[in-house]
DNA sequence: GAACCAACTTAATGTTTTCTTAAGATTCTC
DNA sequence: GAGAATCTTAAGAAAACATTAAGTTGGTTC
């Protein structure tokens, strides 16, 4: 289940605020309207916000002091939505702390555009999928079902494959010697003489290969080790 | 020491590809030109990129191509910069996954804002230093990943040459005769009349110095060793 | 409990890359 | 300018890796 996303609509003209409402619910997040510089910041104070939408001409506090306040305080992105089209304006706000800056008039697709984009990128940080589902290029394993898919055709791989994957796909790019290999997934010492990560590598790739010849995912550097690529 | 942050530029205009790129380089980030969706395309595969400004008529691949690709393959924030001002565009790739949309012909001081606002944020949450990087002047080392950039273009070592790096890099101004050297890396006694060390250093020199003949990074201190410089 | 099967390991062989050696060229110090 | 230290180059040696096939193991089925 996804967290709910809220977002703050700052706007004292009501037909405005209501516009950009209706757009963020449309999008699935739950707006709330605050119509003055003080009463926004009374629902700053109150609860979490993971966007706000703020206009620069507000009775109360102006968009610019809560947007200094949201910066020192909190770490909500904010899109300004404002009359005032200076460059001026635009940059210092942007420089101040701002994400987004949009002019009024504006287009309702765009603000919906816009705020998704910002969400997109925000909640792919701030909430990393705790997941069991690794991705890597064209590459995806799901560590739960053990199913691995590259351009989504399924790769059948045995156990110790799949444990070698799982690896190199937690740590991407990162590289591994043998004996870290090794040491990782048979819980014992390694002995410099042992061929079996390199032939359990070999096959891996053999399969991987077949499933995307055009690509190769484990790139050998010699004498350190293997990393994905 | 920060992370360097690298951008990718993205313009067949060659002029307006040097002005994105002096902007960048004045904001403290280093700039890569690419003059065609293909170039950028390399680009993309042999390195990381914190942020990517793209314009969208472009020669080899379009802009919506590369963004297409940016967004199943990498995670990298893109900054649309494009002369097609119509909404339909604009709302479309900002779907698509684009970040930002600046519409041409832009404020200079505007595009740096934006840009300097996308890597706070970003900057934020991505890794705050980890700490198996090592960096002097240009020359970037992570000992995880085993990379090596000098200005973000990647310069490829093996195994010997990359410790010898590492371990200037790690005492950046400490001294190292042929024997600490040796002694450091190779784990055994060094005898007086060996010149493997002078051969690895000689064929680290000469790669470094490929990838920027500007610069000397490896000093030779007469009757004394070798130290970075 | 015997036969079978799949996955794993070991072993052998071939290939590729890197390392070292050595010799001549160069550069620096006195 | 002589001598010593260092640099460069190239080629042979050595190490690391890849691949294939043959043996082992452990579990499943009948």
């Amino acid at each position: 289940m996804d967290k709910k996303i809220h977002v703050l609509v700052v706007e004292d003209d009501s037909d405005i605020n209501k516009l950009l409402c209706t757009v963020v619910t449309k999008s699935g997040y739950i707006a709330q309207a605050a119509y003055s510089g003080t009463e926004a910041n009374l629902y700053l104070d109150r609860q979490e916000w993971d966007l706000v939408l703020l206009d620069l001409m507000l009775p109360g506090l102006t968009g610019e002091q809560l947007l200094e306040k949201i910066n020192e305080v909190f770490r909500t992105p904010v899109i300004i939505i404002s009359a005032k089209d200076e460059q001026q304006t635009k940059i210092a706000t942007l420089r101040t702390g701002a994400d987004d800056f949009i002019t009024k008039p504006f287009d309702i697709e765009e603000v919906s555009a816009r705020i998704d984009s910002h969400m997109r990128r925000y909640m792919r940080f701030s909430n990393p999928t705790p997941s069991n589902r690794l991705t890597y290029k064209e590459l995806e394993l799901d560590k739960e079902t053990k199913f691995v898919t590259i351009n989504g055709s399924e790769v059948t791989l045995t156990a110790r494959e799949f444990a070698i994957l799982e690896l190199f796909m937690s740590y991407p790019k990162k590289v591994f010697s043998k004996a870290n290999v090794f040491e990782s997934i048979w819980n014992e010492e390694f002995m410099g003489d042992d061929n079996t990560v390199g032939v359990h590598i070999s096959n891996l790739r053999s399969k991987l290969a077949k499933a995307n010849p055009k690509q190769e995912y484990i790139e050998t550097l010699w004498g350190m080790g293997y990393r994905l690529r």
